[in-house]
DNA sequence: AGTCAATCTATAAAAATACTAGGATAGTGG
DNA sequence: CCACTATCCTAGTATTTTTATAGATTGACT
């Protein structure tokens, strides 16, 4: 134990390897979905400056929300006069889960509960046994459930859906 | 809009001023699970040096934990010799949602989405027309469901369960 | 050619995470 | 009372992630 084991963090050494853990809803992810839902609403292409200004966000920081969408195929787009992003496939096909996996990365809380993206925990000699893992994976997929499961076109109907039917 | 609102934000001002927005289990969260697990399984106080050294965990950082939980009434401690840290109430007592809730702050994946520690979007002008909230709250709910009903109790028991079960 | 709007590169500041150092404090056992 | 043990506390550091911004460029349309 003692030496090799008890220093499972030596200096200079990361323990967590993986490209960043992330967990859920960063603004980053908040502002693609908002821009989608927005989207889906318009039959046309859309302007960067135009979702910007009716979504309260940053310009430039969707820029490059949009961008990553379009090469991960969820939008296409068009430069110049008459230009502007358009959803590259029908609303109902696209889920807010793929899309918090793009900009946010995996959906699971902790690395070892992730079924897209999973990874070994250092501290974890034993997965099978670990509790916590174990737990994880159930919050991870009662997540995806509702997450994949919801398509953009569903939100854009939902906020005023509520609405309408309260009223 | 343009000058005023489209400039949400204006260098300087920070949009969120929640005491940070943490998402799900980060390190600090997960160890603070394990150790109260391992701890769940002894009778006697355990010392932080051991729980350390059987879990993989940094000793230092696991010290930090530990006070944070006993700060929070979930641990009781005696110093010196023969002293240690034990559960300040029954195992089947505390939750994995507290636990989370206290080391790694509120469950929701998104501020405006937290029944404990609610706070508005700033980018957000009606909150129940915005589809982004809505679906956030299901998914809140959805892993609260989870968090709150399990217990560390169940937790100590769990890993080994599964296993016993299956082989 | 000129305008419009997406695209690319690159940078940077703020915040959060994951720790570590070192000593103070308070009990226990002798 | 003294040595020992183990919690308690303050403070700090390094790294990563988040949240952007600036400025130049490319391509499309008129």
């Amino acid at each position: 134990m003692n030496e090799t084991l008890a220093q499972s963090a030596a200096p200079g050494i990361r323990q967590c390897l993986w490209p960043s853990w992330k967990r859920m809803l960063s603004n980053k992810g908040k502002y693609g979905l908002k821009a989608l839902i927005y989207m889906a609403r318009f039959d046309g292409p859309c302007l960067a400056a135009e979702i910007a200004a009716q979504n309260q966000i940053p310009r430039k920081f969707l820029d490059a929300i949009l961008l990553e969408l379009r090469n991960a195929g969820i939008l296409s787009s068009k430069k110049g006069k008459g230009g502007g992003y358009r959803l590259a496939r029908p609303a109902d096909g696209i889920t807010a889960g793929q899309i918090i996996r793009i900009l946010d990365g995996p959906l699971a809380p902790i690395a070892c509960a992730s079924r897209t993206a999973y990874r070994k925990c250092t501290d974890c000699p034993d997965e099978d046994a670990c509790a916590v893992h174990d737990l994880m994976l159930d919050v991870r997929d009662a997540m995806a459930l509702i997450l994949d499961r919801t398509s953009i076109a569903a939100l854009s109907t939902r906020g005023n859906r509520d609405k309408l039917a309260l009223r």
